[in-house]
Formats: structure tokens, sequence, C-alpha cells
RNA sequence: GCGCCCGUAGCUCAGCGGAUAGAGUGUUAGGUUGCGGACCUAAAGGUCGGUGGUUCGAGUCCACCCGGGCGUACCA
């Protein structure tokens, strides 16, 4: 008996041998047969599941799809799994699962429990997501949050699908923004003991510099401080990004995300290092050549467009440089199958130098998958904002946070697909208190809390209900909602299209409302969860025991609350 | 110039080559004396930017064009 996770190979098992058996009644010719015919459609009036195999054959058998689709329907044998199939023109065969086997699946999501949906694609395998590593060079903004939703969901999907995974940030804490950011910090700190120092010319002008300043002046008292004209001390520019960091990491923090490695690109180039390495490696390939005064990486053999710099002439390594080293690290070292990197589309330019630099050290063609997402456009006061973490005025992920709540937050990032470019409301996110889809959501799983709540005051707990009691269609509808959850996780973790996620929970909150208002729409008190029949109450409250550990998984995978009570 | 992403309902956006293109929000009309209405039901709303092509079948794939964004650094 298949479970909700292989119900598709089933089905094809099932079609495939009606095919031979139509083959050898001689009513079809003997043609290849296209394997991967099942997709669900649209129309749920359909049936659960639909082949478009005759249409597919339709060509090779020379013969009518509508025909072929009957033929095979009719040498399709009794299953205890399906309904007899139906054709439907142009030459579809719809199949729909029976009530025995629907019921059947709410003991197999409460046997599953919070492990509900797991799949195996990913086991013994590695994978890293990348995400956020915004340079420490200023507070974390709205469009960081947008990566932070999407890699940290990301991360929980792919540890759903079986992955070891580890989420990390990349923190840049070593190239020249890293110094403008110290002169910057110097300059503010400066001004705090009264000299007139001005911040350099494409330094950091926020205010949270001012701040910076001020916390370090508060720890180090002058410090810091040297001779009016000198430049100031390398040890500041480091003390400052350490609280940058720090406050980076209470950013994401509040709003949900906990990393298990902040990765320092400096120790890059600790003795015998990554870069050293890696570097290396590319000599030994003959890939590394002196031009001009710097060193290039002979990316052009390689299929790209150009060469790249990889050091200075004035002997520093570029980003390019640093970032081979950092995938070095990665695939060779760590050995992770699997590499996601999260970035804001505005590198893009960088992409697939980097997966041709990743193949050169040795990873797999396509163990690197950069996932772009299009940048954040804030709107408020329906004025479009820019942001920039050196214009003027930016809006910090903090901000956000406490404005609309980390958990409506992630949901609308998550909502738009990464590569889309989306429009962030903000006047509109902070009305949204109550006509959130968020909300929505998490107000449906709060009710199948205190639906269970409610019946154990009653002395009625799941225990022992009989799921063959579970007929009416509501019912059966949220079943089949349920046991959507592991296609949507596999779909996400090969597609890496986190907006799948949010689409699902809310079509499974809506599944779980129609079910539990049917008594009020059919105006029939016996559709109650609760009611006189003990029986059938046990059995609803197997189903709200199902959905409960459904809906909580899906709020999970996105970083998101569950809540009891609201 | 070249490269990448996007163009779908008033708005914000989904949509694995399949059936009558969907959701949220907004608008309109109903439903509530309750297992928490932060809910439900229904209606209206679309030349899927345009033109060709591939296919039994195109919002989806290909080509060109139009519009918006981004990139094309010894910045990151």
């Amino acid at each position: 008996m298949p479970d909700t996770r292989d119900i598709r190979l089933y089905l094809e098992d099932l079609l495939g041998r009606a095919v031979q058996s139509a083959i050898a009644a001689g009513e079809l010719p003997d043609v290849a047969v296209p394997g991967s015919a099942i997709e669900r459609p649209k129309d749920t009036a359909n049936g659960d599941f639909a082949s478009t195999l005759p249409l597919r054959m339709a060509r090779a058998a020379m013969k009518p799809p509508l025909e072929i689709a009957n033929v095979i329907a009719r040498h399709m044998a009794d299953d205890p799994v399906i309904e007899r199939p139906s054709v439907a023109p142009p030459g579809f065969i719809n199949i729909r699962l029976t009530s025995g086997f629907l019921q059947r699946q709410v003991e197999h999501v409460i046997a599953a429990g919070p492990g509900y949906a797991d799949l195996t694609v990913g086991a013994r395998k590695k994978a890293q997501v990348e995400f956020v590593s915004a340079n420490p060079t200023g507070p974390l903004h709205v469009g960081n949050g947008r990566g932070a939703a999407i890699g940290d969901a990301l991360a929980s999907a792919l540890a759903a699908a079986g992955y070891e995974v580890e989420r990390e940030y990349y923190v840049n804490d070593a190239g020249t923004q890293t110094d403008t950011f110290a002169e910057t910090l110097y300059a503010r700190y400066q001004q705090l003991f009264g000299r007139a120092a001005d911040i350099p010319r494409d330094g950091y002008p926020g205010e949270y510099m001012v701040e910076l300043a001020q916390e370090i002046k508060e720890e180090a008292g002058d410090g810091f401080l040297r001779p009016e004209g000198e430049p100031g001390p390398a040890d500041l520019g480091s003390r400052g990004i350490e609280l940058m960091v720090r406050h980076i990491r209470r950013s994401l923090e509040a709003f949900g995300v906990r990393y298990d490695r902040w990765y320092s690109e400096k120790s890059l180039y600790d003795p015998e290092g990554p870069y050293e390495k890696a570097t290396a490696l590319l000599r030994e390939h003959g890939q590394l050549v002196e031009r001009e005064g710097a060193l290039w990486f002979a990316s052009s053999e390689l299929g790209e467009d150009k060469d790249n710099v990889v050091v200075r002439s004035d002997g520093r390594p570029t980003y390019y440089g640093s970032d081979i080293a950092y995938h070095y690290d990665k695939f060779v070292t760590r050995g992770f199958d699997l590499v996601i990197d999260v970035w804001g589309a505005d590198h893009h330019g960088h992409v697939s130098r980097l997966k041709t630099a990743s193949r050169a050290i040795g990873a797999d063609r396509e163990a690197l998958h950069v996932l772009l997402y299009q940048l954040v456009t804030l709107k408020r006061g329906g004025e479009v904002v820019r942001l920039s973490k050196r214009g003027g005025e930016i809006i910090t992920l903090d901000e956000l946070v406490e404005e609309v709540g980390a958990d409506a937050a992630r949901f609308f990032f998550l909502l738009r697909s990464p590569g889309a470019q989306m429009e962030f409301d903000l006047d509109l996110a902070k009305k949204q208190s109550s006509e959130n889809p968020v909300f929505y959501v998490q107000y449906a799983h709060a009710r199948l809390a205190s639906i269970l709540e409610r019946a154990a005051e009653q002395g009625l707990t799941p225990d022992g209900g009989d799921v063959s009691l579970l007929t009416q269609p509501s019912e059966l509808g949220l079943i089949r909602e349920m046991m959507q959850l592991a296609d949507v996780l596999e779909s996400v973790v090969q597609t890496f299209e986190p907006q799948q996620l949010p689409h699902y929970a809310m079509a499974l909150a809506t599944a779980f409302h129609a079910f539990n208002d049917a008594f009020k729409q059919q105006n029939d008190p016996s559709l109650k969860v609760i009611t006189g029949d003990v029986a059938r109450s046990r059995a609803r409250l197997r189903l709200v025991l199902a959905a409960k550990i459904s809906l909580a998984r899906i709020l999970g995978i996105m970083g998101m609350t569950a809540p009891d009570r609201m």
C-alpha cells in the first residue's frame, strides 16, 4: 500500500500495466510508453490525479487520444487505492483516490508526527545554505530580510528533505569596504571628541555610524584616539566590525534566523588556509596568469566572456579571488554536496564566473546553485524609496520586524518568487494586522489547537478514533490537502522556489476552514467536530490532530510560529 | 551595445507544455445567538506586453520587438 509519498510511482505502475495488458490484448499497438504522465488536475473536480498518457501516445500509436484513453481505462484492474478511472476529452484519464485510502492517510500523518512529510531525497548528503552575508558596514535593511526569509526557509526545506544542512553567514571583514568603514568610524569617533573630522568621500554617512562611535567611546573612552592628522588605529576598525556583526546577529535572531556558522573572510588568508590552497591548485592547473601587474584567472578558456582579476596589482585579492577561496573551502575542504548561495540580483554578474571557478577547483557541475532574489522596492506614503546603505534613508530589518512582526514579514517575503521584483508597501504591511494572510494561516492552527483543548475538557481525545468514519466531502478535502505537503517540499528543494510554501499553507488553511465551517454552511450541527456522536467526534479529532501536525510543519519550515492561541 | 531577471484581474502576486488561467486584497450581495467571525458562500473583474514560430495542445518552449529593473570594475 503506497503512502502519500510514492503514490505517483504507484499510479504510473498501474497505468503501465494497463497499457501492457492492452497491448497484449491487441487493442493498442506496441509503441514506446512515455513515463511521468501523472499530474494533478488544476480543478479537483477532475479527480486527484490525471494521466496525459493517451495524449502523449497518440502520435506513435496513430489513434485518437480519446480512444486510447478508453482502452487503457478499461484495462486498469480494480484497485484498493483508486476508484474506477474516468475518461475526459481530449484524452485524459482521471483518477480519484478511494475514501479508504484517504482515511488511512490520517493515521499516516499522526504516526509520522512532527516528521510528517519528511523526504529521503537528501539522505546522506551535506548541504550548505549561505545567505544574507551583507557587509558588516551597516545595519541590515529590508532587502536583506528577503534574503534571510528565503535562505532560512530553503535550509529548513532541505533539512526536511533529509539533507544535513548548515546555515552560514559570510562576514566580509577584509575588503576595501571594510577600510572605508574604518575610516568613517574614526571620523565619527574623532567628532565625539570635538575634532573637525570629515567622513571619507565614499564613506558611510548613516546616523548609525555616530551611534557606533558612541558605543566604542563608552567602552574604550579615548583609547582609540591618535594625534590629530594621523590615521586611526587598525583595531578600531575591527572592533567596529565586531560590534556591527553583533548587531546583525541580533537583528537576524529577532527575525527568527539562527546560523550554524559565521565565516570570516579574513580567515581565508590564514597560513595554509583556503586562499593559499585554492590559488595553489589553480596555479597548478596553469589557470592563473600574470598580466599588467595583476593576477588573472584564465576564465575565458573555460567559457567565460573574459578573464577576471584574482589579485590586484597592489597585492590584495579581489572579491572574486576571496570567493574562489571560500568556495574551495565549501567544496573541497568541507565537502558539501550541495551549496546554495542566496544573493541579491545585483550580484548576478558574478554567478557564471563563480560557477566556472568552482568547477575548476573540482566541484560538480550542479553542486553550486546561486539563488538570486530581485531587490525589494519599498513603498511608503505612496512613494518609492530606494534601498541604499550609502544613501540617506534606509529602512532597517529591525524596524520592519518591529512594525509588522517577524512572522508576517517572512510570509510576505516568501510569497513572491525570488526572481520577481517585489514591492513592500510599509503602510499596508503595518495596517495589515488582521487582514493579513499570515494570520489566516496561523489562526487556523490556533483553532485546531483550541478544538483539541475544548474536546479534552469534555473528556474527548483523538485516541481510538476510527478514521473510516471520515466520509464528508469537507473531511476528505482536508485530507487531500494534507497529502500535498510532501509533494510541495520535494518541489521546493528541486526547484529552489520557496514561494510554493506560503501558497500551500494558505490552501491547507482554506481546506481546514471549509471543514470547520461545514456545519454552518449546511446548517447541520452533526457536522461539528464535537457532537453527541462520540465515535464520530473521536474520528474527527484524529483528523484535527493530523491537520494540526501538517499545518505546524509547513509553518515551521517557513520559520513561522504555530501559535495555539492568538 | 552585450548579458540576466521581470511584464498575468483595479492593486500585490501564484501558475511542473495540458481541461473553464488562479489566490490575496479591493468592490458588490449574502451568512454569525459560536467546537474563538482574525471565518464562510457567491458575484463582478483577463486580447496572460506585442508579433511570428514549434506542438495534438503555449501564460509556460523558440525568435524578434516594446516596456521596467539589474549587471557588464584591479567594488562587493
